[in-house]
DNA sequence: AATGCTCCCAACCGCAACTAT
DNA sequence: CATAGTTGCGGTTGGGAGCAT
């Protein structure tokens, strides 16, 4: 017996959210506090909407605490060292982003972030061929991970596993399997990471 | 100006995990 | 414990915007 569709999707509207349903699940979420039952929210909020649809505008577009776009190098290499340390766990290394969201996280890897390390890592191999040691605090700061190795980043999508693995800073989260989201460190400890060279040498 | 191409992002889909009964 | 309902997550896609030809 197969699970009941959370929506009839045919008659509940689907695609882009216009200016009016967003103040309608805004105003509701406003004056409802927390939402406990997403399923329940578009008849009460008086939106023809799935409640999935519902708590994804929510959580990605319409929250207050929403940042979009204007990625910091910071930031840059926070989603790099997670991604290389726990593979494409959005949601994980989302959280140790204020502000952005696993689906922002995730738009921006793979349109941007991913483009970036291929290109640094056909830098950094056309270095290895030259030199027996990185040598600069970039491709220092690029060793690759032990925890490249790990099922989790093998797992991860294909070849943008591997290179996520050239931005593991020195000390790493431990890979899946002994990840500990309570004690993944939150943005504020990665500042002491990386050195501003290596930061400046993303550009 | 028209057309085609590429990039980017919001949104959807399906599955797994979690929770309630 | 089994089942159904709900939530959360990650992969994927549709389509608009901007750029190149």
């Amino acid at each position: 017996m197969g699970r009941a569709p959370c929506c009839d999707k045919a008659s509940v509207k689907r695609g882009p959210w216009s200016p009016e349903e967003d103040e309608l699940l805004r105003s509701y979420v406003r004056s409802h506090g927390a939402v406990g039952n997403w399923i329940a929210l578009p008849q009460k909020a008086g939106l023809n909407r799935c409640g999935k649809s519902c708590r994804l505008r929510w959580l990605n577009y319409l929250r207050p605490d929403i940042k979009h776009g204007g990625y910091t190098e910071q930031e840059d290499m926070v989603i790099c060292s997670l991604y290389n340390s726990i593979g494409s766990r959005w949601s994980i290394i989302a959280s140790k982003l204020p502000g952005r969201t696993d689906n922002d996280v995730k738009n921006y890897w793979n349109t941007k972030l991913k483009k970036k390390a291929m290109a640094m890592h056909h830098h950094q191999q056309q270095h290895y061929h030259h030199h027996a040691a990185p040598q600069s605090q970039c491709a220092s700061y690029m060793q690759p991970s032990p925890a490249s190795a790990s099922s989790a980043v093998t797992t991860a999508s294909g070849d943008a596993g591997s290179f996520g693995a050239m931005y593991s800073p020195s000390h790493q989260a431990a890979p899946l399997g002994h990840y500990n989201v309570n004690t993944a460190a939150p943005l504020a400890e990665f500042s002491a990471m990386p050195t501003p060279a290596a930061a400046n040498s993303w550009a």
